[in-house]
This record gives structure tokens, C-alpha cells and sequence, in this order.
DNA sequence: GGAGGTCCGTGACATCTGTCATGGAACCCG
DNA sequence: CGGGTTCCATGACAGATGTCACGGACCTCC
């Protein structure tokens, strides 16, 4: 037999990401090489461990696994990653392909199917959610243009119009005429609204 | 050696509740008897599989993991069950505790911990985090009355004042006094915030 | 160059929201 | 009983919010 497939894990909650490995450990052709809690550690991690395949949590604190696996990609080609997530936000799928990684694999898969996820990444091929990747052509990319998903991120934090304006220098009328279009291409009608909707689809 | 320990695992996400299996399954000591992906499948697939520990996740379709600890050991008191969840809302705790849970573990914690939760729980023991039961102790219960939180509730799914009004049946006036009192109570400025902030203490 | 499009920016205006003062009902306690 | 407390309820009022009509800047495509 061959050299197993290295496998690093990233994951921010220590129990998933163990209980990863020990699923990932059961099959004789996979080695958990590397594991780490925070997205800013996965890069010298990935390094120093000579992974082949980076198994990443979109939720992490540091640096979110979106940022990471871009990050990965430009430095260190030759180690693919698979993105694993809790939310199956369009969105984030979409992000994840343009950030270059090879995999996009939501929690809700059955567990027999990650290992074969990572041989198929590990071997070149792309690992995509069916159901998924059909909902995030449907929806698309984000409506909401640039000035828009800045202003909405603020008001995410709960800030008021007054302080909005003053951390993007802009004009409290126009603030809200941002927060006002964002607030129709989402359908919302409440600022919150707006924000649980833009957020439910990766677009912030 | 005696039987090993009989556990139920009950986790929406498909992916983690087979990576706890595997983990898990690693201990002599312990079976995997049964797994669920819905709280309202708990009790029947307990009963069934005669399990002697339930590990639960709050966050669950059909049935809330509090509330099916609490049909659990109403309904099934030799079958002790352990709360797992990834967020370590104080609330949450306490009113796992108030449902007759035995044990209380945020998905935070090192893998190698959870087998011995486990085995403490299938004693008779309790198990909580400390740092969060302290947490929980300092946060208190809920500072919110009844129509506080109830109101407060309804205002979360993004609803304006008037169809909270209609859905409890006050007046308007009554509805924003309602909150205004919830926005003081939280040392929230918004409404959204006091949201956010109520419902990261598990007051929802 | 001109027509059409998108995005950014602004102020005026109606509406919604949060705060306040006030009062009634239920309860506990000396 | 009278005083105190808590919760529920209401309307008035100031302030924040969302909508609208309008211009200017930039780009693309005839």
C-alpha cells in the first residue's frame, strides 16, 4: 500500500474537530496529520505538517476559513482544501470556489461520505454539495453592491444611523438610502430583517 | 469485563453525530446503540435501544434538546441524559438542569473529555463546566418578565409593532413599552440588540 | 458625442420606534 | 387596613428610521 493522505483538520470547537479525526481515523488510507482551532494557524500548520488536504470550518475566530483557504491556496498549491460548514449559505459556496479551494461539503452529509470527500480532493477532483451548488445558482450572487453590504455590515452590530455615518464619512440621509435598497433587494422590511437575510445567504 | 455503557447520540448535523460515534466507539467501554437526527426521535429510539446515557444537542429540529431531555427523564428516568451544544449560553444551562439533565458539556471541550462525561454521567454523577456554571451564576436567570420575553420573542422573527400587537393582543403602546422595558433590562440600544443580546444569554 | 445604465450622494417628508408619566390590578407584609 | 412592590396597560411626545425624488459621476454601447 501506499503513503496514506495527510490530512490536517481545522475546526474552532475541540470536540468536532476530534471527533473528525477519530472518524477520519478509522480508514486506513487517511492520516490526521495536523489540528488546529483558529484559521490564522492553518497556513503554518499546513506547512509545517506537509498536508495534502486541509479539511476548514468556515467559522473560525482569527481568520475566518473562507480567508484561510484563499490564503492557503495562493501560498501553498500544492495542498488543497475542503471546506466544511455548519451553514449551507449559498453564498459561502461561492466564496469558497473563488477563494480557490477544491471541496465544499456541508455537516448535514452523511459521515460515510467525508472520507471519500477527502481521497477525491486529495486526488485533484472537486468535491461539490449537489443540492447545494443548484441552490446557489438559483440565488445567485449578492444583489447588494459595494457601499451597501458596508453600511448593512455596520448596522449588523446594531450601530445607529448617526454612528454608521461617521465610521464610513457619509452623510446620515445617505446612509440610510443605502440601508433602504439594501433593505429592498433582500425583501426585508426592518434593518434587522435586511440583516438576517443578507447574512442567511453569505452576502455579508 | 462488565457491559459496556449504552449511549444515544441525538445531533442534527449528520457529519458531526457520526464523528462522535467514531469517537466514542474508540473506548471499550462504551456503544453507540442508537442515533437520531430529530429531538422528537429521542424518546421512541430511547426506549428502544434501552440506552442508559442520551448525549443531546440543543439545537435541533422537530423538538428542542431541552425539551426532549426533559420528556426524557419524565418519561424515562433510568436513561440519564447529557447536553452537548455549542453554544454556552448561560441560560441554556440552567435550563437543562431545570429539565433533569445530568450533565452539561459545550462542544468547546477537548475530545478526550467526553468519554469521561459519559462514564460520570451512566454513574449517577453530574457533569458541568465549571467555567460555565459560574458564568451561569453570575449571569442569573432571566431579568425579563413574561410578556417581556414574549413579546420580545415574536420581535425577533423581525415583525413591526403593529403585528406584534395583533399576535398578543395589546395595544401598541403596550407592545413598545414591552420592549422599551426588554431594552433596559439588556442594556441594549435597539431593539435588534436587545434580541442579540437575549437570546446569546438563552432568555429566548 | 449622445443615450442608457448603474452606482453614489443628498435633503425633505411620513412613518415607526423608544421613552416617559400615569394609572389600575394583584400580591405580600407589618 | 395602609403602605410597598411588581407587573400590566395606555397615550403623548421626541427622536430615529425608511421612502422618495432628484443630481452628479462614471461606464458602455451605439
Amino acid at each position: 500500500m501506499t503513503e496514506p493522505i495527510r490530512v490536517l483538520l481545522a475546526d474552532d470547537q475541540a470536540l468536532v474537530r476530534g471527533a473528525l479525526a477519530a472518524l477520519l481515523e478509522l480508514e486506513s488510507d487517511l492520516a490526521v496529520v495536523a489540528q488546529v482551532g483558529r484559521g490564522d494557524e492553518v497556513l503554518d500548520a499546513a506547512r509545517d505538517s506537509a498536508a495534502q488536504v486541509a479539511l476548514i470550518d468556515v467559522e473560525m475566530p482569527g481568520l475566518d476559513g473562507l480567508a484561510a483557504a484563499r490564503l492557503l491556496h495562493r501560498t501553498l498549491p500544492q495542498c488543497r482544501s475542503l471546506i466544511v460548514t455548519t451553514f449551507g449559505r449559498p453564498g459561502y459556496l461561492r466564496r469558497a470556489m473563488e477563494a480557490g479551494a477544491s471541496g465544499f461539503v456541508v455537516k448535514d452529509t452523511p459521515a460515510a461520505q467525508l472520507a471519500d470527500a477527502v481521497r477525491r480532493v486529495a486526488q485533484g477532483l472537486r468535491v461539490v454539495d449537489p443540492a447545494l451548488a443548484a441552490e446557489s445558482l438559483a440565488s445567485g450572487a449578492s444583489p447588494l453592491t459595494q457601499r451597501e453590504t458596508e453600511v448593512l455590515r455596520i448596522a449588523a452590530r446594531g450601530g445607529t444611523v448617526n454612528e454608521i455615518a461617521r465610521d464610513v464619512g457619509l452623510s446620515e440621509g445617505t446612509v440610510r438610502n443605502h440601508l433602504s435598497a439594501a433593505i429592498g433587494k433582500t425583501g426585508a422590511r426592518n434593518r434587522a430583517d435586511a440583516v438576517a437575510q443578507a447574512s442567511a445567504n453569505g452576502w455579508l
